[in-house]
DNA sequence: CTGAAAGCGCTTACAG
DNA sequence: CTGAAAGCGCTTACAG
C-alpha cells in the first residue's frame, strides 16, 4: 500500500507538504496542491486512519452498541443512527450485546481500545463494569433508549406514560377491566418505567392491580410465549394484554395461535414499537409507538455535542397509541374466551 | 489514559518487557509477569488499538457490510457472523450498505482505511468501484449470500434451485399453473439465480413461462407491493406468488389485504427466508428456508482461512422447502380469485 | 530473560 | 507557503 512518504516522493515535496495538502490545509501553494492531489490519484493513496487518529486523537468513529440486532426497534434504530453519524462524517461502528451485560461489556472494552470518539449505548445492567468504566473515563457517552441510575450522561429516551396511559383508556373504554401485562425486564430502565406506567394508568382508569396479572419476560421472543401462556392459564384470565416490546409481543402472538385462539377476538392485544410487520398480521396490532428513527438521529447529535464539549441536556420524546384491529370490545373477547375454556 | 510507559515505571521494568508480559510472549521471568500484571490491574491500562495495529499490522478486527441491516435476514447474518468472530478473537464492524452500491462503496473505503483484517460482504453491483480496490489490493474478502461475476474471491451462498423447484412441485401438485414471482434486483447475483431457477423450475414441472407473471423489485418492502399489485391487476391473475426476499413478501402480503383478499384463500404465497415472525402471520407462510446461521458462521471461518494465508473452497449450502398454511388448493384460490374479480 | 533502539504512518508545532 | 524534526503508543529484531 502506498504510504504519503511514497505521495510526497512522486509529487516532488516534502512530507509535511503532502499531508497539508491531503488535509485540506489551506497553507498549500497550488502548484503542490496539483502535485499532490495527482500523486494521491496516481498511487490511489488511501491515508492509514490509525496513523492519523494516533497521532490526531481523533477516530471519527462512533461506537453503538444495541441491545439485540435482531429486535427490529433495535435494527431501525442502528439504521437510523448511522445514516446520521455519517451525515456529520463519521463512521458508526456497531455492536450487538445480545442483551448481555458480559457482552456490552466485552465490546464497551473493545470499543475503548479503538478509541471510537464517542458511545452510543442502549445500556443494560446497574452501571458497574464496563459502563463505569467509560464514564471514569470521560470517553463521550449518550444513552439512548434506556437509562442507568445514578449514571450521569446525555440520555434520548421515550416517555411511555403517555402511550400507555393511552393503552389502558382505550382499552378500559371497550370494557376490558383485566388487562394482563408481559413486562420487561426490570434491569432496564424501560422494564421499569413501562411497568409503573401500567400500573398508574390502571389507577387513572380505576382498575384494579392484580399482580397475578403481570409477567416478568426478558425482552425476548421466548418470555412473551411463556408470559401469554401464564396469562392464559389464569383461573380469570386477561381479555386484553400489553406487551412491553416487540420480540415479547410476537412470542405472545404464537402462544396464542398454539392455543387455538385468534387475537382480537379471543384476547385483545397491544404491542410495543410501531413495527412493520405489525400492520401485516391478521389482526394488525395497535401499538405504542415511539419515533425510532428521531431518537437515533438526535442520540448522534447530543453525542456529536458531547464530543465538542458542549454539555447538552438530555431528551425525552412522546409516545402514543396507534390503534389499529387487534383490540377489540370486552364484551366479545370475554364471552369467547369464556367459551374457549 | 495509561500507557504501557506508565505500567513499564510502576513495574519497574523497560517497556519492552511490559510489552513482552501483556502480549502474553513466554521469554518472561515470573517476578516481572507479577510486577507487570500488576501495574496493568493498578492503573487500568488498556492497551491502544490503534498502536498496537500500526505496528503489527493486524487490527484483530472483521468488517461486516450488509445489503440492509433493517432486513430480518441480513440482521440474523449480522449476529451469527459476529458471534462466530467473537469466539475467534475477532470484533466485527458492522456497515449498511442500505442496497446501494455508492453507500457500499463508501463503507468499502472506510474499511479499507481501518485496516480491517478482512471483509466480509454481500455484494451489490458489478465489481468495479471499491470492489475492485479490495481485490486488487488483496484484501481479504469472502462474499456471503451474494457473489459478483469476474470477482475470485471465496463465497458462502445458497442454492436456491432445490427449494424454489419444491416450491413449484408443490403450488402444481396443488392444481396451481399460473405461478407469479416477484424477483430480485437482476444487479445481485441471487436476484438472477432466483429467477432462473424459477423458470427451470416451471419447465420441470411442464408450466408454461409467461413474462407477464414475473415483476422486478428490489428486495424492499415498497417493490413487493407494487409487484403483487401488479401481478394481481393482470387479465388473469397468477394463483399463487413467490417472492424472492422476505421484505418484499411482506409487500406483498400489504397489498393483499388492501385489496381485502386473503393470502391462502384468494392467492398462495411463497417466501423466501425463514423469518421467525412468518410463523405467527395467519395463514403461517410456506418458505424457502436456508441456513443463515450456518453461513454466517462458515463465511467467518473462510475469512480466517484467507487471512492466514489459506485458499479456501467456496461453499454452497442447501436450500428447502418448508410447507406451512399459505399455500392452498389452486381450486379454490382460483374460485374465489374470480368471484373477487 | 531483558533493555535500548528503530520504526509502523501519520500530524503538528517550529523555524524560516 | 514549506521542510526537518519530534512524537502519538505500541512491537520487534538485535545484542547481551
Amino acid at each position: 500500500m502506498a504510504t504519503i512518504r511514497d505521495v510526497a516522493a512522486a509529487a516532488g515535496v516534502s512530507v509535511s507538504t503532502a499531508s497539508r495538502v491531503i488535509a485540506g490545509n489551506p497553507a498549500t501553494s497550488p502548484a503542490s496542491r496539483a502535485q499532490v492531489t495527482a500523486a494521491v490519484k496516481a498511487l490511489d493513496f488511501r491515508p492509514n486512519t490509525q496513523a492519523q487518529s494516533l497521532r490526531s486523537t481523533r477516530t471519527n468513529s462512533l461506537g453503538l452498541l444495541v441491545s439485540d440486532v435482531r429486535n427490529p426497534f433495535f435494527a431501525d434504530l442502528a439504521h437510523a443512527a448511522e445514516q446520521a453519524g455519517l451525515d456529520a462524517g463519521y463512521v458508526t461502528l456497531l455492536g450487538n450485546a445480545n442483551e448481555r451485560v458480559d457482552q456490552q461489556d466485552r465490546y464497551l472494552n473493545t470499543l475503548i481500545q479503538r478509541r471510537v470518539d464517542g458511545i452510543l449505548l442502549t445500556p443494560h445492567g446497574d452501571g458497574s463494569g464496563a459502563i463505569a468504566d467509560i464514564v471514569r473515563r470521560g470517553i463521550p457517552t449518550v444513552f439512548v433508549d434506556r437509562t442507568v441510575d445514578g449514571v450521569d450522561v446525555p440520555t434520548v429516551t421515550t416517555d411511555s406514560n403517555k402511550g400507555i396511559q393511552q393503552a389502558v383508556q382505550h382499552l378500559s373504554s371497550m370494557g376490558h377491566t383485566r388487562i394482563g401485562f408481559i413486562s420487561g425486564p426490570q434491569s432496564t430502565s424501560t422494564g421499569r418505567e413501562r411497568w409503573a406506567a401500567y400500573t398508574n394508568a390502571l389507577a387513572m382508569s380505576s382498575l384494579a392491580a392484580d399482580v397475578e396479572l403481570v409477567y416478568f419476560g426478558d425482552y425476548q421472543t421466548a418470555s412473551g410465549a411463556a408470559g401469554m401462556q401464564k396469562l392464559m392459564n389464569l383461573q380469570t384470565p386477561p381479555t386484553a394484554v400489553i406487551a412491553a416490546d416487540s420480540l415479547m409481543a410476537m412470542g405472545a402472538i404464537s402462544c396464542v395461535h398454539e392455543m387455538k385462539l385468534k387475537i382480537g377476538r379471543d384476547v385483545a392485544l397491544i404491542a410495543f414499537d410501531d413495527i412493520e410487520m405489525f400492520t401485516l398480521l391478521d389482526p394488525s396490532l395497535t401499538v405504542v409507538s415511539n419515533n425510532v428513527h428521531e431518537m437515533g438521529k438526535l442520540a448522534v447529535g447530543l453525542l456529536i455535542d458531547v464530543i465538542g464539549g458542549r454539555n447538552p441536556q438530555s431528551i425525552v420524546l412522546p409516545s402514543e397509541l396507534i390503534i389499529r384491529s387487534s383490540t377489540s370490545s370486552a364484551e366479545q373477547a370475554g364471552s369467547i374466551i369464556t367459551r374457549g375454556h
